[in-house]
RNA sequence: GUGGCCGUAGUUCAGUUGGUAGAGCACCUGGUUGUGGUCCAGGACGUCGCGGGUUCGAGUCCCGUCGGUCACCCCA
């Protein structure tokens, strides 16, 4: 034994790391909780893939600034394998600083066997050697939200709008779940085909179709004449750069943007139109997306969320051509928004808000119309009701109401679904519900009529005062309040 | 990779034209209090990031270095 200590040395954590003390991690839970509840109430499945992937899966894109930025890992064990490390200055493996290669190999293993549209979220760590700044680390948590595939296969116009807006307006749940409204958060929409129309006829050439469109993404942080430079050094032609360099009042360019128009009408069935903005200077940076992009923005802060329409992805790396859309969002952003906002809540608050019960993984309402053409929207508008919950009039009333009170809601909200099968045929959709292990199935007929069946016994459900219910949450017999009260 | 700001007690920070360090909170002890969120008294706590330089003397000025932060680049 020694009487000499060694030096002791403090090994600090890593740059761009956290460490996270007990209060720390409750307040990452109430955002991963969040997350979860949100998606499975709209109906995704969790899926988690590995936290390291074969570099190569991350060179298929050939983003340049990718690969810069990845945190490589070798396992060391044979002489080779360093010598390979040494020579071509890169490992076998990198810590994934995304999520979407991982999601569209796993897609393509499975596509045949998979349902249609396959709608899967993820939450976890993900890693980038970036320097570190506000509102982004080195290691930070992101939620991924994806819709891979078409209802029944057909990729129409209105099903990708559809589609669209699916994950959109998952993303908009979690935000009202958290409490934030439009006025602290905008949703901005945009068409990357209807833009690059729009820069075709101001004479872009497709080969300098990226250039525009990474210039469109700075068009708000350079000032008009450093873009000027920058298009006329990617020799972008004249009116382009007109249209770029124009300063105030931002006026739309004339689109062809019936994509968009489809995307805004499916938002305002499922009542989330007000969080949404058109906005043709949003481009999103790189070039997988295809069709509709959006963010979410709020003052002060990088973007919350981003994503987009990507139809070429998945069979790029190996899978059936599919059509899909997700987005991602990062905890470092939103918790720097809920803290800016007072929405996070602290001591004894936090921890009832994170010991809540979290959202049923098992679908509790499966809502299909019953073939009438009418009801077809009814369906849609019903089911974002049934996911949103209706809020209590005391705790509206209320100016200290917070989102986490337990008084928020009369009726709290639930893990609801559509069908995505074309048939009308009321058979077949009791069977698609129960295939999906549904607890209440929920059939809209004329008159905003409900019928109500319990799958688990069998037995259609009346209302005590109307027999039937109401798609009307204000109504006394609203179904959502029928089925709130059986669970 | 580039630039701005910052680095003093466990923590948040003061520290005046350079004269070898303070406060709040937290912590420990004792007392008071209708007796575990009050008040009072006392206590412990710092190579002032590190290394050079200028000076009789540097937390304070200069150079370097490391670390943090914000912004640029980039955003998958």
């Amino acid at each position: 034994m020694s009487t000499k200590k060694p030096a002791p040395k403090k090994i600090k954590a890593p740059k761009g790391t956290r460490d996270l003390y007990p209060e720390d991690v409750l307040r990452q839970h109430y955002i991963t909780n969040a997350w979860r509840d949100a998606a499975l109430r709209c109906g995704f499945d969790e899926i988690a893939g590995p936290t390291f992937e074969t570099t190569e899966l991350y060179s298929v894109k050939s983003g340049e600034g990718i690969l810069g930025e990845l945190f490589q890992a070798f396992s060391g064990k044979s002489p080779k394998e360093v010598e390979r490390v040494k020579e071509t200055g890169q490992a076998e493996f990198a810590l994934r600083p995304e999520f979407t290669p991982t999601l569209a190999r796993m897609y393509a293993a499975r596509a045949k066997e998979l349902p249609q549209p396959c709608k899967w979220f993820t939450a976890g760590p993900y890693f980038r050697a970036e320097r570190p700044q506000r509102g982004r680390l080195r290691e930070f948590l992101q939620w991924n939200v994806d819709a891979i595939g078409m209802p029944a296969d057909d990729n129409s116009t209105e099903n990708r709008a559809r589609m669209d807006v699916e994950v959109i307006e998952c993303m908009v749940r979690m935000f009202e779940d958290l409490g934030l409204s439009d006025d602290a958060l905008a949703i901005k929409l945009n068409d990357r085909n209807a833009m690059a129309r729009y820069f075709a006829s101001l004479g872009v050439a497709d080969d300098k179709l990226e250039d525009a469109f990474n210039l469109l993404d700075r068009q708000s942080k350079l000032p008009a004449d450093a873009l000027r430079t920058q298009a006329e050094e990617s020799k972008l032609p004249e009116p382009f750069i007109a249209f770029l360099t124009q300063s105030d009042a931002n006026p739309a360019p004339d689109l062809d943007a019936s994509d968009l128009d489809s995307v805004c009408s499916v938002c305002s069935v499922v009542n989330i139109d007000h969080w949404t903005d058109r906005d043709h200077t949003i481009a999103r940076g790189l070039a997988y997306y295809t069709g509709t992009v959006f963010e979410a923005l709020a003052d002060g802060e990088r973007a919350v969320a981003g994503g987009g329409r990507y139809d070429n992805l998945i069979e790029l790396f190996g899978g059936p051509p599919t059509p899909a859309c997700g987005f991602g969002m990062g905890d470092v952003v939103l918790g720097n928004l809920l803290d800016d906002k007072g929405l996070m809540p602290a001591g004894s608050e936090l921890m009832d808000a994170v010991a809540r019960p979290q959202a049923s993984i098992r679908p509790v309402a499966f809502v299909v119309p019953n073939g009438d053409d009418d009801n077809e929207e009814l369906v849609h508008t019903l089911v974002a009701n049934l996911r949103r919950g209706i809020e209590s009039d005391d705790w509206k009333a209320r100016d200290d109401r917070k989102p986490w009170d337990r008084d928020r809601y009369n009726v709290a909200p639930m893990h609801a679904r559509v069908t995505y099968k074309s048939t009308r045929n009321l058979k077949k959709l009791r069977a698609d519900a129960v295939n999906q292990h549904a607890r209440y199935f929920v059939e809209i007929h004329a008159d905003n009529k409900v019928e109500l069946t319990d799958l688990d016994h069998r037995e259609p459900i009346t209302s005590d005062t109307h027999g039937s219910f109401s798609v009307d949450p204000s109504a006394e017999n609203y179904v959502g309040l029928a089925i709130a009260t059986r669970m």
